[in-house]
DNA sequence: CAAAGTTTTCAAAGCGCTTTGGATTTGGGT
DNA sequence: ACCCAAATCCAAAGCGCTTTGAAAACTTTG
């Protein structure tokens, strides 16, 4: 009977197809919903197929379809500090979902930044998958122009100022969000506000950073870069940034923070002055909406711009699914807005 | 000249050696270092290899040899709380580095846990991976005998408790680490000790349980099951817990916490009601060195029993592809042992 | 210098699937 | 009945690589 059997144990499609009595090509076909084949063989092979656990190989698909049914993430760690920021486990928990139900694999590769560009290539030209997720995009990113020559499917997480060339991407409205927490605290009598930023060579930051000059500009207030920071969104850097703001001359009476992580260091620093936090220091944090680090439960403990990462994750996989089963369809994008939510962490301006 | 071009623009192993004026036997033996070819023709090979910048289908070797090159994770998320780990982006962090030297591809599933027994099979059936590191092991863990049956190389991250067929397993030494700590409260005069562990079906959660117990009843201590919680390691949970805990008539005077992300949200309980942590309440934390949280910098918060995960995931992954080379070789295992870091978490009870 | 042994090379047969182009069957219209 | 188109099905040719078994080239030996 079973004359060969296959390493992992299953049936392949020959010896499915003999079961049947039916060509290979009509098996396949019917596995595949192909339209020329009679429903009711097609329910027959279904059901074969389902009797004996039949499962193709997904590496002989991937030989005769020139498809891999995979999905890219490139992660670069900075060779200063080699790290996966917390955010991108939520952010893979949506795209994870997306991809399960669209049987498409996730594969990573973690690398430093200097050899993004032959990771890219190496995946191109080995054809190890199908498309990418580009993440944290820079301005002026030169991986968008590599990606775009290399023919290599691909979404942003997030956009890239000063690239012209039309791609697609999904972004949270950075600027709006900052520009309105910046407003809020202006309104509550803050006069000097700080802003613990992202590294400023990253888009999302320089769109920040904009929104929150706009709030400042728009009620005639100063700019003091005294009080601008800019750093990978550790929590000691949020805290060692806040010691340093509260240590100034005229130190700010609020502080905007990048990340959540971050404003955790943040309230350290405050706290451990003695002084309180919502009172004596108001804080408002951009929040990713960590499973792992939600902001309180009830009541949030920062007032916060909050959008959810792993929504994003979610959107922007399906997104790139859909590009690459129609490829000449022009660019998607998606601006998702942030809610302010009002925590304890903001009060009005001292006297 | 070209008449067959491969779609991702470079040229294929046929092309290669009609260019050599050589077979494609030749040619692959000598770029994959089989001993059968003259060093002087491979020379010739390797450098037009190079020069034409040839790289080898990946799908088409897969398919030839029934190997993938790829690493599974999969990555359960109960179905209550679907969230990924953020120690698993450090774990990765360290995986990666290595898959990269092997040329490995890290390939991840996010699945809910009822269907992770599925992911494993079509995971082995569809020969999407060579190996599989097991995250998160439980108490008598199931899947560790699912993966021996379907003869899938794996290597667990942790142990479990009460599987008795041998396996390889990288862990770190729970038990000692929180009957250290424990010992370490107890000399600091502490007598009501509290513990948040992770969930209590986890197996790292239970063997620091032990830990914990041996510690007191080394010491003749009772043991008070109100002191005890578990659940998801999250900062809310933390938080949540610790407030329950100095809610009652007789509160801990210190807390053994599992994590620093829940220790932060302990922090934030005994600062919320105006005590001092190392002072009022003294805390140890297990901290895995998650880069984005960093236990301090110069001077640690807590005091922690510490080890690097990011490491973990590096001497995990070599494990497993060692492993994968030599598959008739008998299990690896290795105890990590932790050390015991000062910080400004701890203190004399209060009198 | 032929026989026997070694190295080095090659042609061809897979790996398990898709897909082309053609064969066969079915069914409606006359 | 018969013809023609539509509906089904199939054999065989790939996809790009590895690997087996044999041939060719080169060395060594008697």
């Amino acid at each position: 009977m079973d004359s060969k059997r296959c390493e992992n144990g299953s049936m392949n499609l020959k010896e499915l197809s003999q079961e049947l009595g039916l060509s290979q090509t009509t098996v396949s076909r019917a596995l595949n919903g192909y339209p020329e084949v009679k429903e009711a063989t097609r329910k027959k092979v279904l059901a074969a197929a389902q009797a004996h656990g039949y499962s193709p190989n997904v590496r002989a698909k991937s030989l005769a379809t020139g498809r891999s049914n995979a999905i890219g993430h490139v992660i670069p760690t900075t060779n200063s500090h080699e790290m996966v920021n917390p955010i991108f486990g939520d952010f893979i928990a949506g795209a994870g979902e997306v991809y399960r139900q669209n049987n498409y694999e996730m594969v990573l590769s973690i690398t430093d930044d200097q050899n993004e560009e032959s990771v890219y290539r190496a995946l191109k030209v080995r054809g190890t998958v199908d498309g990418v997720i580009l993440h944290g995009p820079k301005m002026n990113d030169s991986r968008i122009a590599l990606l775009t020559e290399l023919e290599m499917p691909f979404v942003v997480h997030g956009r890239a100022s000063g690239i012209e060339t039309p791609y697609s991407w999904l972004d949270v409205n950075n600027r709006s969000a900052f520009r309105r927490a910046t407003e809020f605290l202006l309104d509550l009598g803050h006069r000097r506000i700080g802003l613990l930023n992202g590294i400023e060579t990253m888009d999302f930051a320089y769109r920040r950073r904009i929104g929150y000059e706009e709030g400042l500009r728009d009620r005639d207030m100063p700019l003091d870069p005294a009080l601008l920071r800019s750093g990978e969104m550790t929590e000691h850097y949020g805290y060692a940034s806040t010691r340093e703001l509260l240590n100034q001359d005229a130190p700010p009476t609020a502080i905007l923070v990048s990340s959540i992580i971050s404003a955790l260091g943040v309230r350290r620093a405050i706290e451990e002055r003695g002084l309180t936090m919502g009172r004596d220091v108001s804080v408002i944090t951009h929040d990713d909406s960590l499973s792992y680090l939600t902001n309180g439960q009830d009541v949030p403990i920062f007032t916060a711009t909050r959008s959810s990462v792993r929504e994003a994750g979610g959107l922007l996989s399906q997104m790139l699914i859909d590009l690459i089963k129609q490829p000449d369809r022009e660019p998607q994008h998606r601006l998702l807005e942030v809610e302010l939510t009002l925590g304890r962490s903001t009060g009005p301006a001292p006297a």
